[in-house]
Formats: structure tokens, sequence, C-alpha cells
RNA sequence: GGCCAGGUAGCUCAGUUGGUACGAGCGUCCGACUGAAAAUCGGAAGGUCGGCGGUUCGAUCCCGUCCCUGGCCA
């Protein structure tokens, strides 16, 4: 196989539900297209969360290079707008180097915003604070009324028990002092990219989901999080809330019992995947290949080329 | 074998003092989604109310009987 045409700068992206085996892949192709990984994942940003994102280990990557990884403090609040940024420069980085970058993951959001055109609004922390307090002192139903005052059409769009997203729109119109416009725009290519996912049938999905969990178990995810707890995981606005981590929490305080913990995050992480593959089957974009291909790398090399071949 | 409790949506259970099940949570399916997206929120589908007989104008609810589950006693 050859590599990629250094006229013309593609990356190549690889989606899928949870514990398909997306790095797997990457890391092959990668191997093949002398590329480089970047990840899309808003949970492996994060330092010490490692053997519940099933974070790639050295061991696994060899010397190809896993970018967008720990980039992030536990005590940070994940952000979309400064995860895009940092990964534009480093895809960027990566043609420099006339080398493929290969995105890989994972939140569904932050490959949109990186790969597609994707301009977010101004936030502002304290103007935020403030929806986020009259959200907790009065409750969704009424902050909803609020923003129908200021933005009817907005209202509309937003469904009055939805407090997450009525704080949102209330915090742009005040900075902007323009409607918030709440609609997904139409998917424009920043980046161009070839996009791959991984399909995988539920059963078989939801039997790797179980077998990983009982593998981070094994590995020592409990003692991974009672580590992180000291650290200050219970106060961490994002990661003490990640699927595994928030389920350890409950049981470290007594909460539930071990084999509660075990189900709970076995059935979180089976929703979570069920909404991933809801949200990719959206982009026409994709090109599926199944999962259990004898050939996988072959198959995304083979369909690679004829997108090449075909500029 | 006897006694008690229970058999209502895929699961865990509400409920109807006899008049077409206001069912709930979870699951499932579908949808929305712009600075926490592993988040946040919404909609829909699903039930001959254990079987069979009886009483009644009418039974998921009353009576009889049978089956099943759990507990207690032998």
């Amino acid at each position: 196989m050859s590599g990629p045409n250094p006229d013309s700068p593609l990356a190549l992206t690889i989606i899928g539900p949870t514990a398909v085996g997306k790095t797997q892949l990457a890391i092959q192709c990668a191997r093949e297209l002398d590329g480089e990984l970047v990840g899309t994942d808003s949970m492996q940003a994060v330092t010490g969360m490692d053997i519940g994102t099933a974070k790639p280990t050295v061991a696994e990557l060899g010397d190809i290079p896993h970018h967008m990884l720990d980039v992030w403090p536990m005590s940070h609040r994940a952000d979309v707008v400064q995860f895009r940024d940092l990964a534009r420069e480093v895809i960027a980085g990566i043609i420099e180097r006339a080398r493929t970058p290969i995105v890989v993951g994972g939140s569904v959001l932050y490959v949109k915003a990186i790969l597609d055109q994707f301009n977010f609004p101004a936030t502002d922390p304290i103007i935020r604070g403030r929806y986020e307090a009259m959200l907790e002192h009065d409750g969704p139903e009424k902050l909803h009324k609020l923003l129908a005052q200021k933005d009817p059409v907005t209202a509309t769009n937003i469904l009055p028990g939805n407090g997450r997203r009525i704080v949102r729109a209330l915090e742009v119109i005040e900075i902007t002092g323009e409607p918030y416009h709440s609609r997904l725009p139409v998917p424009v290519e920043e980046i161009p990219s070839i996009r791959i996912g991984l399909d995988i049938d539920r059963i078989r999905m939801d039997s790797r989901i179980a077998r990983r969990v009982d593998a981070m178990l094994e590995l020592g995810f409990i003692a991974e999080v009672e580590l992180l707890e000291s650290e200050g995981l219970r106060a961490a606005p994002t990661a003490s809330r990640a699927i595994g981590y928030s389920q350890a929490l409950a049981h470290l305080s007594g909460e539930i019992t071990l084999d509660q913990m075990r189900e709970k995050i076995i059935y979180a992480t089976q929703k979570f995947a069920r909404r991933q593959q809801r949200w990719f089957r959206q982009d026409l974009r994709i090109h599926w290949i199944p999962e259990n291909s004898a050939d996988l790398t072959d198959s995304v090399l083979v369909h690679v080329n004829e997108i090449l071949g075909t500029q």
C-alpha cells in the first residue's frame, strides 16, 4: 500500500461506538499510512483517567504518536473550543511533517468541532454562573419563560426542562445581544477527512462492553479511582461524571456494592454506545466497515486509496 | 404435605372499595443537541391485570379450582 499523496493532505478519521476497537485499527492504519493519532475523547484528555477510559497504553502504541491524551488536569472542566483549537494545531503540525493525521474518537461534538466549520459563541463564566445559580434556585421552567421573552424563536427550539441548554442560550444572548440560533450547522468540512465508521451489531457490542468493564476491574480500576479521589476527583466538574468513575465513587462511599457498581457501569456504557451510534448514523459522509471483518485494516486502506485515486 | 405472601408492560412494582388500566421507574425504539457532549432534555411503542370455571347487566378486582414463585411449618 502506498502512503498518502502529499499534494492533497487528507486526514483519516476512525469513529464508532465505545469498545469496538477503534484504537487498535487506528494504530494499524498509522503503521501503513505513516500516521499519527489524534484523540477526540473528552475523558481520555484528562490526566490520570487511564483504565476507566480505556486510554491506549505505551505498549499498545509502540512508536505511534498519540496526541490529545492527557491534555487536561483532572480538575479542568472539559471545553470543546479549547480542545478543538489544540487538536487543529496538532493536525496542522502532522500535515507539516508530511504525515497522515488519524483522528480517533469518541466524542461526537468534538469530532464535528474539529473537522467541520464550527463557530461557538463566546462564553463568560460570570454570566454563566449567574444563570446557573438562577437555574438552581428557580428551576428550568422559570428560566425558559425568561428565555421566551428575550428570544422567542430559540425558546421554541429548547425544551422547557432542559436547564443546561437554557442557561447557555441566555448566556450567549446576553454576551452577543443577538438571538442564539441554537441549531446545529449543516456540516461543511474544515479539515478534509476520510471518515471510517466501525460498525458492530448490538449483541456483540453489549458483550464487548461487558468484557471491557470486567477487564478494567481486573486491571485495577478501583485503585485508580481511589487515587484520583484522594486528589480531588469528587470536586472535578467533568471527571467526576465520567461513566465508570461516578459509579466507582458511589461504591467507594458505600452507596452501592461492587456488583451493583459493575452492573451500572456496564448499563451506562451500553446506553452511551447507543447514543453514539445514533449520532454517527446521521453523518452520511461516514463509510461503514463491519468491525469483525477479517481484513479490517486492508478494508480501510482500500477505501482510502479509492478516494485518493478519484481525486 | 400444611400455612402465609405474591403472580398487572421486557424487568421491579403501584393501582382499581366490581364499570372500557390516568399507571410509575428502569429497559427498548425514536428525536433534539453550538464553550461539562462519557453531558443535558424530550417523544413513542409495549399489558386478553397467571390458567380454567362460576357469581354478576358487567370481573384484573368477589367465589371455586388449578398452575407457578418466595417464605414459614412439618
